[in-house]
DNA sequence: CTATATTGTGAATAGATATTCACAATGGAG
DNA sequence: CTCCATTGTGAATATCTATTCACAATATAG
C-alpha cells in the first residue's frame, strides 16, 4: 500500500515525534530508520526525503525535546506569579513530562547521540543550559522578592532542581515503575523548599531575626 | 604477534576494565568486541574464550562500577564516625570517581545497558538500589544520633543525594569540563546539609560548641 | 619429557542497518 | 487538462559487528 503524498514540513515532525516515541519504548539501540519509517508509514528509504540521514533526525528529536521542556516553563510563568510556587509547579510538569516521554532522559542522557558529534554535543548542551537558565530566572526573581534566600546561587538551585528529577526519572524507569516517583518527588521537593526558602519573619521557635 | 597466555580469571578483569575506559572515551555506541579486544591485546575472537559474549562482558563492566562504589562506601566508613561528614565525603569521592571513569555515568544512564535485557536492567537496578541503602544506613545512623532531622526520609535522602551528582556529573561531561563541577557540588553541599541537618541546640547562629 | 587442557589466531559467516538510486505515483500550477 | 516538481517505493549496496570454528602455540600436571 502506498503512503499519502504530505508536504515535506508536516513528514519532518511526524517523523521527529515517531523516533521520540521509538526511543522511549526501545532505547536509542533500537532506533533505526527502518523502525522510524514503518512508525511514520513510510519505507525506509523515503526518510531521506524529508532528512538528509538518521542525524538530521536525532537533531530534529532534540529540538523537540527542547520546545516540551521550554513549553513548561511558559506554562508554570503563566498559572502564578510567585516564584516558588513556580519552581514547584516546573517540578511536577517536569516528573510528568519524563513519565509520559520516557525518551527524554533517555536521550538527554545517553552517550549516543552526543559520541562522535562534537555539535549535537554543543547542541544538548545548549539546550539543558538554556532549561537551567529559565529557572535561574525564577530563583533571582524569588531573591529579588525576599522568597529564596539571597545567599544561595541560582545556578546551584537550578542544578539541584534538574538533580531532584532526573534520579527520580531514572530509578522509576529502571524499576518498571516500582519506584515511587510521585511520593519521592514531593517529599524532596518539601527538603528542597525548606533549604532554599526564606523563612517567613513571624515568632515561632524557629525564630529568625531580620537583620 | 602472539599475545601471552594468561589465565582466564585475569583476562576477564582486563577485559573488564578495557571496556570501562573504552566507554569513557567513545560512548557504549563505540563500544565493539573488537575494540575491547585490541586495547588488551588480543584479537576479536580471544574474547569468545574468556566470555560468552558481548552481553557478559558488559555484566562484568556493570560489576566494576558496582564494586568501586562499595569501594568508596567503605572508605568513607573508615575515615570517619560522624554520619554527615560520611555522607560529605562520599559526596567528594563520588565526584572524583565520575570524573575519573566518565564511563560511570554514561553507563548508568544509558539505555543501551539493558533494553532489551530485563535481567540485566534488574541487575542494574540492584547495583543502584545497593548504593543507596548504604546512604540510607548513613542517614539512619545520624537520625540515631540526633545530626540529622528526624523528619526527613532516608530514602528521600539518598536519592537527592544522588541528585547533587548525577546532574553535575552530566553538565560537566558535556560541556568538556567547562562546568565547574568542584565549586557547583560544594555549594550544592551546603544547601543540602542545611536541609538535613538538625541545627545545634545552642544560641548563637554561627557558634558551635561541643556537647 | 610429553600429553593435554587452556588460550590465542585468522578466516569465514551471518545479520543488521544506513544510504543510494532509478523509477513510479501524485497533486497543484499554468 | 497537462506538465513537472515533489514525494513514495523497491531493490541493491556497502559497511560494520558479533560470533563461530578449525587450527596453532603454550604451559602445566603426571
Amino acid at each position: 500500500m502506498r503512503a499519502a503524498k504530505v508536504e515535506t514540513g508536516i513528514r519532518r515532525e511526524q517523523i521527529a515525534q515517531a523516533a521520540l516515541g521509538l526511543i522511549a519504548g526501545q532505547g536509542l539501540k533500537g532506533l533505526s530508520v527502518a523502525a522510524v519509517a514503518n512508525q511514520v508509514g513510510l519505507v525506509p528509504s523515503a526518510i531521506y526525503r524529508h532528512f538528509q540521514g538518521k542525524d538530521q533526525v536525532l537533531n530534529a528529536v532534540l529540538d523537540l525535546i527542547s520546545m516540551r521542556l521550554q513549553e513548561n516553563v511558559a506554562a508554570v510563568r503563566a498559572e502564578t506569579q510567585d516564584p516558588l510556587e513556580r519552581i514547584h509547579r516546573l517540578l511536577l510538569r517536569h516528573i510528568q513530562l519524563v513519565q509520559v516521554y520516557q525518551a527524554i532522559p533517555r536521550v538527554l542522557f545517553s552517550d549516543e547521540v552526543y559520541s562522535g558529534h562534537p555539535e549535537r554535543k554543543a547542541k544538548l548542551y545548549g539546550i539543558i543550559r538554556g532549561y537551567l537558565q529559565k529557572i535561574e530566572e525564577m530563583v533571582k526573581e524569588g531573591q529579588r522578592q525576599g522568597r529564596i534566600r539571597p545567599e544561595v546561587a541560582p545556578e546551584t538551585v537550578a542544578v539541584m532542581f534538574l538533580g531532584m528529577v532526573a534520579p527520580s526519572a531514572f530509578l522509576w524507569h529502571l524499576s518498571d515503575g516500582g519506584f515511587n516517583i510521585t511520593r519521592n518527588t514531593e517529599r524532596a521537593w518539601k527538603v528542597f523548599r525548606a533549604a532554599i526558602q526564606e523563612p517567613p519573619t513571624t515568632m515561632k521557635k524557629k525564630k529568625r531575626v531580620k537583620k
